[in-house]
DNA sequence: TTAAAATGTTAGGTTTATATTACATAATGT
DNA sequence: ACATTATGTAATATAAACCTAACATTTTAA
């Protein structure tokens, strides 16, 4: 299963939803599904994402069991 | 632009295209579309990836000017 | 306390990732 | 040389990502 702390980074630098997603070129809409974990986004956003939060991709996207 | 190095990783452990895909749940036409850079994968199959080849994410797929 | 901004969420549409099938060529082993 | 295996590549199909638009609710700020 794949997790993520978007959500939490985001809050961390005060940047909405809107404001990350105009960062990395995707609606806030987008954002918003990536936060619920309901879908899997190609790596090319998840590498922007990680360079807007400041963090390892592997540190911001990562697989569990179950 | 996405770069990779899967191709390379691969031949490294001396993986065929079918094997690889195998490890990671997908078809060796999959494995064969991402070594060309045709597209960018989810980064689910992108951390199976790096997982498959004993590498970060990060040093497996970065994103380069131009 | 009211207006504005942010978030939750849903519906319908487009684009792209991935599967399946297939055939051709290249490489490997016997 | 022949058979097998690996790779390149293309067509069509399906599933999933992502968009636009919309409206409701929650939070923030004046």
């Amino acid at each position: 299963m794949l997790r993520n702390r978007v959500k939490e980074l985001r809050a961390r630098y005060g940047y909405t939803q809107s404001e990350l997603g105009k960062k990395v070129d995707v609606t806030r809409q987008t954002i918003a599904f990536i936060e619920k974990g309901e879908f899997s986004p190609s790596i090319t956003l998840a590498l922007k994402l990680a360079q807007a939060l400041q963090v390892e991709v592997g540190d911001l996207f990562w697989l569990e069991e179950e």
